[in-house]
DNA sequence: CTATTAATATTACTTGGTAATAATTTAAGT
DNA sequence: ACTTAAATTATTACCAAGTAATATTAATAG
């Protein structure tokens, strides 16, 4: 039967999407060696699979891990800032917006809110890039449709490039969330 | 004076930094152009300020992002894996030690919570890249040294590859928090 | 007006591929 | 045992985005 070599490829295959799954860095030579055959087999075999190459992969990677933190962090503030004191604190607002809240309930989506927060901790720290490391979030008042959501940053302490921020939301003096972030700063030589 | 040129040469480098910073992900040749100079002085200007090449760059951030997925990921789960039912339902225990609490108060820290509930979200989703979209967590009581935190989660809704996650965590039967999470599913051959 | 530095050009080489074609195994079916 | 078709491997020409080294051409400070 054709089975047998069918299958003996089919194994092959599956071995090579098992490897890069666990390593997703890998060469085609470097999977060559792994699967004990040749480079052209395993181009052939990524090329059935669809699985693109190691630089294109590695790119859309990094490009995904940097459009999170962009968008979570430097580039896309949720909200609009009204103080920034780098290193120290800073204020923004969120208006919320239809679409921002939960069509039922006409209260806020969560997330919102803690994007906000969480945008405005990292904008605190001037830095190349900078993560999340953790976050806790204390939700306490629903906020609702066209309420204007007061944010209050403030860096709590620092250890070495960990730094922990307070962040506290308030409705017209009525605080709606609390929550603390730890943010790491990386410089971009470090990377 | 030396120093016009040198000016000139400093501006040129600073603005390079600061259009990396914008865009990590630019050649030298698009450098080039937006610096209005050959490509050659590019590689001159990284390579004395220290800045690798695109790929290297590239592959760094890559290989720190997916050392963050997998730490958060299927590697640590933050807890010991009870019972798991993939896509539907998990439970992990969490013990308490004197590492992970505020020596003070001997609280537990926000972040072993929320990483608990996290780690346990993600591990719910069967497939090869899981990226928490959203967290929302509300602490309701403090976990204390030596408590046993009891982590429940349960797939509440999946839109597509995203997946809404809740997880409630109880001491002795008392909820302690309480968390939803937004999950996304991202398989290898999509990277 | 020349010595010096900056800037650019040029060349040979490297990695990790694509794409296409040709040659060679290998096992299957008869 | 022999053929045949798929699977595998080899080979070749090419590309992008570099490194590294050297040569050449401004530009300008003294």
């Amino acid at each position: 039967m054709v089975l047998s070599r069918n299958q003996h490829k089919r194994e092959r295959q599956q071995l090579l999407v098992q490897q890069l799954q666990e390593n997703p860095f890998l060469t085609d030579e470097e999977l060559a060696e792994l699967l004990s055959a040749s480079v052209p087999t395993v181009r052939l075999d990524r090329l059935e699979l669809g699985i693109s190459e190691l630089r294109a992969r590695t790119k859309d990677v990094a490009e995904q891990y940097y459009g999170q933190i962009r968008s979570l962090a430097t580039g896309e503030l949720i909200g609009d800032l009204l103080e920034l004191e780098i290193g120290k604190r800073g204020i923004s607002v969120l208006e919320v917006k239809k679409d921002m809240v939960f069509s039922k309930t006409q209260i806020l989506r969560g997330h919102y809110l803690f994007a906000q927060a969480n945008s405005l901790a990292v904008a605190l720290i001037n830095a190349d890039v900078v993560l999340t490391g953790s976050a806790y979030m204390r939700y306490l008042t629903p906020v609702y449709l066209k309420d204007k959501v007061v944010a209050n940053a403030q860096v709590t302490s620092q250890r070495g490039s960990n730094f922990m921020i307070r962040v506290d939301s308030r409705v017209g003096g009525v605080e709606v969330s609390r929550g603390r972030f730890t943010v790491v700063a990386k410089e971009m030589r470090e990377l």
